[in-house]
DNA sequence: TGCGCGTGATAGGAAACGCCTATGGAGGTT
DNA sequence: AACCTCCATAGGCGTTTCCTATCACGCGCA
């Protein structure tokens, strides 16, 4: 068992082809085969079944690449950590955030890391939470921007602050021209929300229950700029981060704040407790926590 | 950066020598000095500090053994995990018992596994609690079964029982006739007790203090056989597992309950949830499970 | 001071290994 | 039926790893 035969077994796994995973990996599909085929010689069992047009893991074989996945991370993690230890801030450095964080969040912050951190390669991985928190036990992100998270005993998740969340209503709404909306006066609304799958959902009607508001829920949008747009086009009112508002310029609709106690969601960094957290990470989370707090 | 490689400095870490290590993994020396220097080379910094008469890993080396060692315990998981998925129940199996079970509970316990699977290799691992924590962490056991423990994330500890502690005290003892001890006949009397990294001294204490008995500590011993021989002596008494007692033939002491709530402590299995439970570790479990509850 | 002893590094050659190109063969597709 | 896609096999080449033999260094002992 080699490090490179498990590199192209992730690799034909994940491509589900030898040629694409040989190219993928650099090397000609006749070593990967070979590769793959020493490496079952000497586990003693299959890990592919080579269906006509696909590739497919056996049991045996998505067994194995749970565990190669993980030695792959951690001979990462090995390598990061040397280079860590020699003081320098640098390398490559993959965060993820939320749909609903990352385009309001993300731009000005990677802009002044770039400058900050001119060494370090910042990717950015943008999805929910639920899959955000499973890239960080794959080692595929370093560092995830979300908000709420259930937990989990190898996710650290950690509150740097808060957002406010307000009303997002058409410029010609009865609604535009309040100072702070009253919660009672939102009866009767059509509310546009998100899909489920996004936290700021499940905040949103928290929020309502908490204030004895039951919404009709006229339309579930994939994306906040499509609830936007909905809402400039009169179809509706909805609860949006403020942070969201902020950066919007769009005459047709306006952004109200709530009266009284104004409801708020938190923003959290997590990480993954079994890998490794280079110095590039922990530049990075101080640049949120500074930007947020 | 090779499997073989780390092997090999794992190797030369632990024996403090590349020829020692050499003879263990069953290279000869200039093998692994010329691996080593590859290592090295590759990852660009010394690993092993080469004194006149012994190796010791650099502030780099050290760092890359944790990861080396995850590493290679993973590929072990992976082994292990692909014979489990043919349904053998075989290979290896480490467990860990703190010094205040094993005697008692493992000889009998293991008489019996060897005969319902033969094909697994126990070896076992005496040590206390928090050294066997340590070693799950490290993958340096399976299994361990222990009393109290602290907890940490990725570590189970599940309850499967309890024993009996009782009194124990010289054959010539006022109390060596009593059919039940209670608690308020014990002022005055010298304890022999275990040192404290022992979990049974600090659970003797907290049931003394549960009875509002200030026990006078005449001996901290290693070993709970020292403590008999001391009690055999007449120079105090202990508070002891019942399970010891009952192998207990020695006609210098006495075992005695407890009058009232009989005091008791847990007996838990614990083990890493980073690491794969084989199916003799499961089998092992349940043996544990049978012979206490 | 000089000599052995233990230990790691170096040198050179043999065996093993991985990768490549070329080709074969099985399954679909047109 | 011919073609195309895709993986497996064969044979050659360059590299790597391992071995044995030997060297270099520091230490302890006479």
């Amino acid at each position: 068992m080699e490090v490179h035969q498990l590199v192209y077994l992730v690799a034909v796994a994940e491509e589900a082809s030898f040629s694409r995973a040989a190219e993928r990996v650099g090397v000609a599909q006749p070593s990967l085969s070979q590769q793959i085929k020493k490496l079952e010689d000497e586990l003693g069992t299959p890990l592919l079944d080579r269906l006509p047009r696909r590739v497919v893991p056996t049991a045996a074989g998505e067994r194995l690449l749970g565990h190669a996945r993980r030695v792959l991370a951690e001979l990462a993690d090995a390598r990061r950590s040397l280079a860590d230890g020699r003081g320098e801030i640098a390398g490559t450095l993959t965060v993820g955030a939320i749909p609903t964080i990352a385009p309001y969040l993300l731009p000005d912050l990677l802009k002044r890391f770039a400058v900050a951190h001119p060494q370090v390669q910042v990717e950015v991985v943008e999805d929910v939470t639920a899959r955000l928190v499973e890239m960080l036990d794959r080692a595929e992100i370093d560092l995830a921007v979300l908000s709420t998270h259930d937990g989990g005993p190898t996710i650290h998740c950690e509150r740097v602050g808060e957002e406010e969340l307000a009303l997002l209503v058409p410029a010609l709404h009865r609604l535009a021209k309040s100072k702070a909306v009253r919660w009672d006066a939102l009866a009767g609304e059509r509310f546009l929300v998100l899909q489920e799958m996004h936290c700021l959902s499940g905040q949103v009607s928290e929020v309502c229950q908490r204030q004895k508001l039951r919404p009709a829920v006229a339309m579930r949008g994939a994306q906040l700029s499509t609830i936007a747009e909905m809402v400039s086009a009169g179809l509706g009112v909805s609860v949006v981060p403020a942070m969201m508002a902020d950066r919007d310029t769009n005459p047709d609709r306006v952004t109200r704040p709530f009266a009284g106690e104004r409801p708020t969601r938190e923003i959290c960094l997590a990480w993954s407790l079994l890998r490794y957290r280079t110095r590039a990470a922990k530049a990075f989370e101080q640049a949120v926590r500074e930007r947020v707090g």
